[in-house]
RNA sequence: GGACGGAUGGCCGAGUGGCUUAAGGCGCUGGUUUGCUAAACCAGUGUACUCGCAAGGGUACCGAGGGUUCGAAUCCCUCUCCGUCCGCCA
C-alpha cells in the first residue's frame, strides 16, 4: 500500500511512477485526492467539536454543584446535542476513510527506476546465467516420465484422493523433499546467516492483508470454512507469517540491529483460479507445494543491497546443487503487484527444453510494512519509519526435485544425486528404479 | 466443550462515574553536583491523527467493538486473547 498523503502531494508524480506498469488505470488517483480532501475536512471539524465539548465538560461538575435546574438543564441539552453532532462527524471519517483505505489496498507498488518497461514476461530481461545447458547422449526425458518410470511418483493417485493438481511421491522422492527442505535450511541458517522459524500453516485475513494477498488476490486463496466464525486461510506462501511475524510492531534501537532476517520451510496452498488448462501435467503448478522462503527486514537505505544478497543466497543453493539457470529482472508488466522490483531464478528443465521459475525475489519497499504496520526507529526518541521488506523463495522446493530429475537424468531413467544432497539421502548417490 | 480469573504506558502497578491532565515505582535520555564510577537531585520520556513556516497548539487511544450518561479506564452487552482447573484428544 501507498501512502495516501504521499500520492495527494505530488500526484502527477505517482500518476508518472504507476502508469509504467501496463494496465493501471489512473482514475484511482484522482479518487484517492478527492476522498483526502474530504478526510481532512471531517477530521478537523470533529476535533473542533471535541474540543468544545472537553471545555463544557469540565465546567459542568462545578455547575452541578451550584447552578440552578434551570441551567443545569440547559447544558445537559447542549451536551447531548455536542455528543449527536460528534458522532456524525466521526462517522463521516470512518465512511471516508474506510473508502480510500479500500481503494489504496487496491493501488499497485512503484516499479523502481531500474525496472525495464514492458508488457509481460518476453519484455523480462535476463541478467546472468550460471553453468551451461547438460548434454545428453540421449533424448532427455521430462520429470513425469522420469518419476513414473522410477514408481516414485503418483498423479492417479493423489487424483483418487484430493483431485487434480496434487501429486504423491514414494521412496527416494518422498524423501528428496524432505532432504532438499533440510539441506536448503541448513545452508540458509550456517551460511548466510539465517534465523530459522517454524510457523502456522494457517493464518487469518490479517495478515493476508499485510502482505498483500488481500484483497486483490482472494481468488487464489484457499479459505478453510472451519466455521462461521473462524478466519482460517491456508498459507499461499511462508512469506505471509513470517513476514507478519513483525506485524504493528515498532522496533528500537534496543532490538538487535537491521538485518532481521528469517527462513522457514512450509507447504504453500495455492488455487490456481486463473491458470486452469496450464502446466497441468508434472509439479509444475501443484495446489500443494513445499518452498523454503527467506524474508527481511531492513533499513530502507540499505533494501536493495538486501535485495542483491537475497538472490545471491537463493542462487547460492542452485550452484550447490549443480543445475544450470538464468537471472531475470522482471519487466513492469510482469512484476507482481507488491513488489518495487523483483528477479526471478529460471532453472533451465531439458525434459521440456525451457527455463521455469523456480525462485522469485522481490524488493517491497515500503508497501508491505505500511500494510503490516512494521516499522523501526533508530534512535529511542526518534520517530517511527516504515521499514522496507523483502522475500524469496530459497528455493521452491517441487520445482527443485522437477529440475534434478531433468538435469541430473542418466541414459537408464535413473538419477544422479548432487553431492551436497547426499548426506540428507543416507548416502545414496543414484536414485534406481525399485520396480 | 464446561467453570472461574485476568488484560491499564517500554516494564511493574494504583485506580468503583467529574480532584486522572492515568498516581507511584522501575527502566531509559539529558542536566546539576562530582578525582573516576556510583549515589543524590532536577527535567524529560508512547502511538496515531490534526493545525502551524516555525516555536508550539489541539484531538483520540487504559485488549477490540457497541451501549448507558451531560460526562466512562471505572457501569452494561458482545467478541478476542492470556491464565488456572475439568472433560476430550495427537
Amino acid at each position: 500500500m501507498l501512502d495516501f498523503r504521499d500520492v495527494g502531494a505530488d500526484l502527477e508524480g505517482y500518476r508518472a511512477k504507476l502508469s509504467r506498469r501496463p494496465g493501471f488505470d489512473d482514475a484511482v488517483l484522482d479518487a484517492v485526492t478527492a476522498l483526502w480532501t474530504r478526510r481532512s475536512d471531517a477530521i478537523g471539524r470533529t476535533q473542533r467539536l471535541q474540543e468544545e465539548k472537553n471545555t463544557q465538560g469540565k465546567a459542568m461538575k462545578v455547575l452541578f454543584q451550584k447552578g440552578t435546574d434551570e441551567e443545569k438543564a440547559q447544558a445537559r441539552v447542549a451536551q447531548r446535542e455536542l455528543s449527536q453532532a460528534i458522532k456524525d462527524a466521526d462517522a463521516e471519517v470512518l465512511a471516508v476513510e474506510g473508502e480510500l483505505v479500500s481503494l489504496m489496498l487496491e493501488i499497485p507498488n512503484v516499479p523502481h527506476p531500474s525496472v525495464p518497461e514492458g508488457d509481460g514476461e518476453d519484455d523480462n530481461k535476463e541478467v546472468r546465467q550460471w553453468g551451461t545447458k547438460p548434454s545428453f547422449t540421449f533424448t532427455p526425458k521430462d520429470h513425469v516420465t522420469l518419476g513414473e518410470g522410477l514408481g516414485m511418483l503418483d498423479f492417479e493417485r493423489a487424483a483418487k484422493l484430493a483431485g487434480a493438481r496434487f501429486v504423491v511421491e514414494y521412496d527416494d522422492l518422498a524423501r528428496m523433499e524432505r532432504a532438499l527442505a533440510a539441506f536448503m535450511l541448513d545452508t540458509h541458517v550456517r551460511e548466510h546467516g539465517y534465523r530459522e522459524v517454524a510457523v502456522p500453516y494457517l493464518v487469518n485475513s490479517t495478515a493476508l492483508t499485510g502482505t498483500g494477498q488481500l484483497p486483490k488476490f482472494e481468488e487464489d486463496q484457499f479459505r478453510v470454512p472451519f466455521s462461521e466464525a473462524t478466519d482460517y486461510w491456508l498459507v499461499p506462501t511462508a512469506e505471509v507469517p513470517v513476514t507478519n511475524l513483525y506485524h504493528d510492531q515498532i522496533l528500537g534501537p534496543e532490538d538487535p540491529s537491521l538485518p532481521h532476517a528469517y527462513c522457514a520451510h512450509t507447504p504453500c496452498f495455492r488455487k490456481e483460479a486463473g491458470s486452469a488448462g496450464r502446466d497441468t501435467r508434472g509439479l509444475i503448478r501443484l495446489h500443494q507445494f513445499n518452498k523454503v522462503e527467506l524474508v527481511r527486514f531492513e533499513h530502507p537505505d540499505r533494501s536493495y543491497q538486501a535485495l542483491d544478497e537475497l538472490v545471491d543466497h537463493a542462487e547460492n543453493i542452485l550452484k550447490k546443487l549443480e543445475l544450470h539457470y538464468r537471472v531475470m529482472l522482471l519487466c513492469t508488466g510482469d512484476i507482481s503487484s507488491n513488489a518495487a522490483k523483483c528477479y526471478d531464478l529460471e532453472v533451465w528443465l531439458p525434459g521440456q527444453n525451457r527455463y521455469r521459475e523456480i525462485s522469485s525475489c522481490s524488493n517491497f519497499e515500503a508497501f508491505q510494512a505500511r500494510r503490516a504496520k512494521i516499522r523501526f526507529k533508530e534512535e529511542k526518541k526518534g520517530k517511527p519509519r516504515l521499514l522496507h521488506t523483502l522475500n524469496g523463495s530459497g528455493l521452491a522446493i517441487g520445482r527443485t526435485l522437477v529440475a534434478l530429475l531433468e538435469q541430473h537424468q542418466l541414459a537408464d531413467g535413473s538419477i544422479r544425486i548432487p553431492k551436497v544432497l547426499r548426506p540428507y539421502m543416507g548416502g545414496t548417490e543414484v536414485v534406481n528404479s525399485r520396480l
